[in-house]
RNA sequence: GCCUGAGUGGCGGAAUUGGUAGACGCACAGGACUUAAAAUCCUGCGAGAAUCAACCCUCGUGCCGGUUCAAGUCCGGCCUUAGGCACCA
């Protein structure tokens, strides 16, 4: 009878007197195999679902590979600096840390019950001194080196939560703990230039086996662009400014440039008549949340000032605009507007009636030689009444078409359309709407044997009414005039040019793909790439500006106006200097507190009237009370692991030599930029310095999925009633079958539902596994019936564990299972080999079993089974034959098969008789070992 | 709007990367064992037409189209959904 929590008990107490998984790290006999998970903050609540999937993914390698002889490194630890703690002290006035270490201490057994292999001499908290010392020494270092500034600038303010947050806190414009409202302000700020790094940070994703959308999250997160910088003088003044671009080549076409409304030079180029409204404007912008900023998206507002600014390429005078929808943080706070070819601009211009000037036009069809050049119309007119459009159907002659023309000198295209309209179609009563951009367009005209290539302008008219003049044809028109719907337009009418310029005038905004420059001087011909290029060129030789590279990726802030953090390690003296403190001040500790409030919008720290000041050696000054954010002792916790205890130094650079990186590192995809962009930061710092011996910490990144409740909505704080507590499993069907459901309810990264009954499936699957043991069905001896399974199931299991299908990999072992069941006698060596399988899944039953079958002492050394390729590979092989496609029969063929012997066979089977007969046979395909089909006429 | 994934029976999910769609599990149904139930073991289980029954036939991987001897898998266009980004010039 199994009885699991006796069996459970007894090997979690086994495996914690033996110290079974304690790692000896100065052990450099053995390959070295470091899988690390996410280290949970620890709160009150305790371990969820979500935690067990992915540390049981972590703990099945983590065993496998022991097995494998490696020496394995598989630690755990707390993120134990965090809001909740401080939220306890705040409304007890109880130290946060009491609180801490309980929910540590909960969270361990929690761990230690599900019979996790984690070596606990190699814990660590980020929350104890002796950890933090190092995180601010790292940041000393960060500091020392130039990274770790001091600086004024805007930040995300949270009221109601008294501190700043960081940009990936601010969700929407609220804060993502609490959904407060976020405004941005100025203040004095410790900042860490990221952006230092963004080079190093995109090059080392190239390098590391990590989800693609994770990698392209941080791509964008860092968002890297290339352009130049053009540099505007102020008309009639000797200011000039500089933006930033990523088109340089559409110069040409910037009909206006738009300041930030903070941008130094705004007040001072701004005219007197229009000084009140910018003001005016000015102030609503400073006043105005992230969230007002967000919502006020859809509509674009700003002011004239009143100034011009010369366009260098052409020395035209632009207006200059301030407006919100341009960013004081991003580029120089300055764009030049293009609003033929930016989506915005183009927006901005149409509210603001600000000239659109085309500089690129889309090509289409396909260009030839010896082209005629001509500048045409594609006219397309709406009748709202009957809501039909107006096309020409000239049937074998080039189908359904709009009406088209040809310019006649000095005509312009709207005169030209309005004629041909006439002409054509004999409506006179029509009323522009629009007229869109021009497009380039080849093509061959066969009733002139000529090529063309044309510059063709669409637009849209509206019918006013039906009035009509007599069609004006020429003798070789013969077409018919009709009206038709979208849907028709749409399915038939084939022309490119003309279902472009149908889907230009119905949805018109700015031009941003590529085609060939026009009304561009130098640029005239060439394409997007090609006119960048030059234009830079040109820039940089006329020194009005040069290429540049600019990252969306802001400084990361620093400090936050909190107890439970690190201290920022840092004084500032008297004469105004700051002083980073000597490595034997560290670490700083928190002082405990009467209170942990902060007052007035000041960080807690504020409170300790005799720890903030500070005289040593003859300095006199007051420490900084911020304290850090909570990313900071994750960003570099995996290098701790290695070295828990040591003193002298944050780790031993042997011991990170030969440990980092991490092999195999899972956790939520919810860290994909917070948590991995940092880490990922700090390591590539401490590699530049000689402290770390790898680029990038994590070789291989997976994410666990979510845990669904039973009804396929997300457990946790809406639908408390749907949680899953897994040590109520734990309790009720045992750890092992916990393990065994969560792995076999489907592939690691996708989020699942729960399912009770999958859970009590799982179970009976280790009651099976259980009883076959004590069956008496295990004997010395061989059963050939198992042989070609076994291997199977040890090939499948054994790459599977490693690639993470650990689904598929328990389903072999059902299959091999049930395989077992069908036969009396299951030999030894398959029994053992099996088991070992097992255990990485369920390793209490199986260390049980494993000493049912005469053993003594833990398997968790044992040597993995290996398997024998030969004994997989079929002699005989069932094939389908399928007759054009469809299966019709299945014949057995063995291995090395002549191919004329299928066909033979396959030409013979009953079924397949049925359907040839008659036939004629066109071809016969056989894929050896795999398929035959037969195609028949 | 943009960038990533995903969409397969009543359900969770398989499918060697283009080669017998639905492995394995759950649920359900039938049978065996039992005085009986539970547990266990065995069998069946995508939909449909037809048949005493078996073979067999048609349809079927979100929708429409394409490539191919062959498409869940590749290509084009949509729809739905999850996550991320969102005036970044």
């Amino acid at each position: 009878m199994y009885n699991f929590s006796k069996i459970e008990n007894k090997w979690r107490k086994y495996w914690a007197d033996h110290d079974t998984f304690h790692t000896d790290v100065w052990d450099f006999s053995k390959p070295k195999f470091y899988v690390l998970d996410m280290f949970p903050y620890p709160s009150g609540v305790g371990l969820h679902a979500g935690h067990v999937e992915g540390y049981t993914a972590t703990d099945i390698v983590s065993r496998m590979k022991r097995m494998q002889g490696y020496n394995v490194l598989h630690p755990m630890g707390y993120d134990s600096f965090g809001l909740p703690a401080e939220q306890y002290a705040v409304s007890t006035g109880n130290h946060p840390n009491g609180f801490t270490q309980k929910n540590i201490e909960t969270f361990t057994n929690q761990l230690k019950s599900i019979g996790f292999d984690y070596d606990w001499s190699k814990t660590l908290q980020t929350s104890d001194p002796k950890f933090y010392k190092w995180t601010q020494w790292i940041f000393k270092q960060l500091y020392l080196d130039g990274y770790a500034k001091y600086v004024d600038m805007p930040v995300n303010w949270c009221e109601e939560l008294g501190t700043v947050l960081s940009n990936d806190e601010v969700i929407d414009g609220k804060s993502e703990r609490g959904g407060y409202p976020v405004v941005r302000r100025n203040m004095k700020q410790w900042v860490i230039d990221q952006a230092a790094f963004a080079e190093k940070l995109l090059a080392g994703l190239e390098e590391i086996d990590w989800p693609e959308s994770t990698k392209e999250m941080q791509r964008n997160w860092i968002g890297k662009s290339v352009g130049a910088h053009v540099v505007f003088k102020v008309s009639g003044t000797d200011h000039e400014f500089t933006v930033f671009t990523t088109r340089p080549d559409t110069l040409f076409g910037a009909t206006y440039c738009v300041m930030s409304p903070e941008h130094a030079l705004v007040n001072e180029i701004t005219t007197p008549e229009k000084k009140a409204e910018v003001e005016a404007y000015q102030k609503i912008c400073a006043t105005k949340s992230d969230l007002e900023r967000t919502e006020l998206n859809k509509e674009k507002t700003g002011v004239f000032i009143g100034a011009y600014a010369i366009n260098p390429v052409n020395q035209q005078e632009i207006p200059i605009y301030i407006s919100d929808y341009v960013l004081a943080t991003y580029g120089t706070g300055a764009i030049m507007a293009v609003p033929a070819h930016d989506d915005r601009d183009y927006e901005f211009a149409k509210k603001f009636d600000i000239p659109i000037v085309q500089v690129l036009e889309e090509v289409t069809g396909i260009p030839h030689e010896n082209e005629k050049r001509k500048n045409s119309i594609v006219a397309i007119v709406y009748d709202k009444k009957q809501d039909k459009y107006l096309t020409i159907q000239w049937g074998q002659n080039g189908g359904r078409l709009f009406v088209g023309g040809t310019r006649q000198t000095g005509e312009s295209a709207v005169d030209c359309a309005i004629r041909e309209i006439g002409e054509e179609t004999g409506y006179t009563d029509i009323e522009l709407v629009c007229e869109d951009f021009k497009i380039n367009h080849h093509y061959y005209a066969y009733n002139k044997d000529v090529y063309f290539n044309i510059e063709a302008t669409p637009l849209l008219f509206e019918l006013k009414s039906d009035e009509k003049k007599e069609q004006q044809l020429d003798e070789d028109e013969k077409f018919a005039v009709e009206w038709v719907s979208r849907e028709c337009i749409e399915s038939e009418i084939k022309d490119e040019l003309h279902a472009k310029a149908f889907s230009y005038v119905m949805n018109p905004n700015a031009m941003v793909g590529d085609g060939i420059h026009i009304h561009s001087e130098f640029l005239d011909g060439m394409n997007k790439e090609e006119a960048i290029h030059a234009m830079i060129s040109w820039l940089e030789e006329h020194h009005y500006g040069n290429k540049q590279v600019n990252y969306r990726m802001r400084e990361w802030i620093f400090a936050r106006q909190r107890y439970w953090g690190e201290p920022v390690p840092v004084v500032y003296l008297e004469d105004g200097k700051i002083h980073v403190l000597d490595d034997d001040e560290l670490p700083l500790v928190l002082p405990e507190l009467e209170d942990y409030r902060g007052h007035g919008g000041k960080a807690p720290l504020e409170n300790a009237k005799e720890w903030k000041n500070y005289s040593h050696n003859g300095m006199v000054g007051v420490r900084e009370t911020s304290t850090m954010p909570g990313s900071a002792g994750s960003s570099w916790y995996f290098l701790r692991y290695i070295d828990p205890s040591n003193d002298n130094e944050f780790a031993n650079y042997e011991l990170l030599k030969h440990w980092m990186p991490v092999d195999l590192y899972i956790g939520g995809p919810e860290h994909a930029v917070g948590h991995l962009m940092y880490s990922r930061i700090w390591n590539h710092y401490l590699y530049d310095k000689g402290l770390s011996p790898v680029k990038e910490p994590f070789q291989k990144l997976v994410h666990q999925g979510m845990i669904l409740g039973a009804n396929g909505i997300k457990m946790g704080k809406r639908y408390p009633e749907y949680a899953i507590d897994p040590l109520d499993i734990v309790r009720d069907y045992g750890a092992d079958t916990l393990r065994l459901y969560e792995m076999f309810m489907g592939p690691l990264e996708a989020s699942k539902p729960w399912s009770q009954q999958g859970v009590e499936g799982a179970q009976k699957f280790l009651d099976r596994i259980y009883r076959l043991y004590e069956s008496g069905k295990v004997q010395d001896g061989e059963n050939k019936n198992l042989e070609k399974i076994y291997h199977q199931t040890v090939k499948k299991v054994t790459e599977d564990f490693e690639t993470l299908n650990f689904n598929t990999a328990i389903s072999q072992m059902m299959i091999f299972v049930n395989a077992v069941y069908k036969e009396d006698i299951f030999p030894k060596e398959y029994a053992e080999g099996f088991i070992k399988l097992l255990n990485p899944v369920a390793p209490h039953i199986a260390e049980e079993i494993w000493e049912m079958l005469g053993h003594t002492g833990t398997m968790a050394f044992e040597e993995w089974p290996t398997y024998d390729e030969s004994k997989i590979v079929e002699d005989t092989r069932e094939i389908a034959v399928q007759v054009n496609g469809k299966v019709r029969a299945t014949i057995m063929i063995s291995v090395d098969e002549d191919e004329n012997m299928i066909k033979e066979k396959a030409m013979n089977a009953e079924n397949v008789l049925r359907h040839i007969e008659g036939k004629e046979i066109v071809k016969v395909i056989v894929i050896k070992g795999k398929i035959v089909n037969i195609v028949v006429k």
